[in-house]
DNA sequence: AACACCGACAACCGCTCGGGG
DNA sequence: ACCCCGAGCGGTTGTCGGTGT
């Protein structure tokens, strides 16, 4: 009869893992529906892919989103709003759940924490000003304690973006971007930000002092 | 020690899109 | 041209572990 009481729902077992498992690797991944057929799993095909997908998928970073990956996430986001998917093709190893689950989280907290929707202007602005130039500066410190750089860092008052009423169609971070300017919102070739730096976390991941009581009041004071 | 609250993550649901008949 | 079905995507909800009271 096939009712719905015969699907099951709610957490994965090792068991039915393993049985994912084995049939993608065999079968190769696609036809989710006969997955479920042919393995004997009482599970929906779309439950199987997103298992899949999501968590037995080899190659599947885990862990804190480092900050190349955070700064990646708002370029990205900025650029195509709630693709996750999208983005996610540019965080090998991650999957556009999880990047879709950071943003809930943290982003939109440090909204809430500003008072402001996350896809306000002002949010976005916020973003600008404090959030992504001090992910730079951080992400540059990191880097540069690994390896001295070619040339001098720049003078703060550099990643610092443009005031809010500029145009921002060119601003700061955007020149810093790690973006590629061959990836465009219709990029074809994102091969070149594949595999690379994001490998070794060496950085500190959390990014909440980022977001300190001083920022927050440098904010609201601009906002006012 | 027990309870409440909160954050992070896993999983589900509904909608849309694209390909094949 | 239309319909059907499978796959994918994004939003939402559920669950669990950690932390504070």
């Amino acid at each position: 009869m096939g009712s719905d009481d015969d699907v099951k729902k709610g957490p994965w077992t090792a068991e039915e893992d393993s049985a994912l498992y084995t049939y993608v690797t065999v079968n190769g991944e696609g036809h989710w529906n006969s997955v479920a057929r042919s393995t004997g799993l009482k599970r929906t095909g779309k439950s199987c892919r997103l298992r899949w997908l999501n968590y037995l998928r080899p190659n599947l970073r885990r862990g804190n989103i480092t900050l190349q990956e955070q700064l990646l996430i708002l370029q990205l986001h900025s650029r195509w709003g709630n693709r996750w998917s999208k983005i996610a093709e540019f965080l090998p190893g991650r999957t556009d759940n999880e990047i879709k689950n950071y943003w809930r989280t943290r982003v939109q907290k440090q909204a809430k924490q500003l008072n402001c929707d996350v896809n306000s202007q002002r949010f976005r602005d916020a973003m600008r000003l404090v959030w992504i130039p001090r992910l730079v500066e951080r992400i540059e410190a990191a880097t540069s304690a690994q390896s001295p750089p070619l040339q001098p860092p720049p003078p703060p008052s550099l990643l610092l973006p443009p005031c809010i009423a500029t145009d921002t169609s060119t601003s700061t971070w955007e020149q810093k971007s790690i973006i590629p300017e061959n990836v465009s919102g219709s990029c074809s070739d994102t091969s070149d930000l594949r595999g690379g730096w994001w490998e070794g976390d060496g950085v500190d991941s959390s990014f909440e002092s980022l977001w300190t009581e001083e920022n927050i009041c440098f904010l609201q004071h601009i906002f006012s």
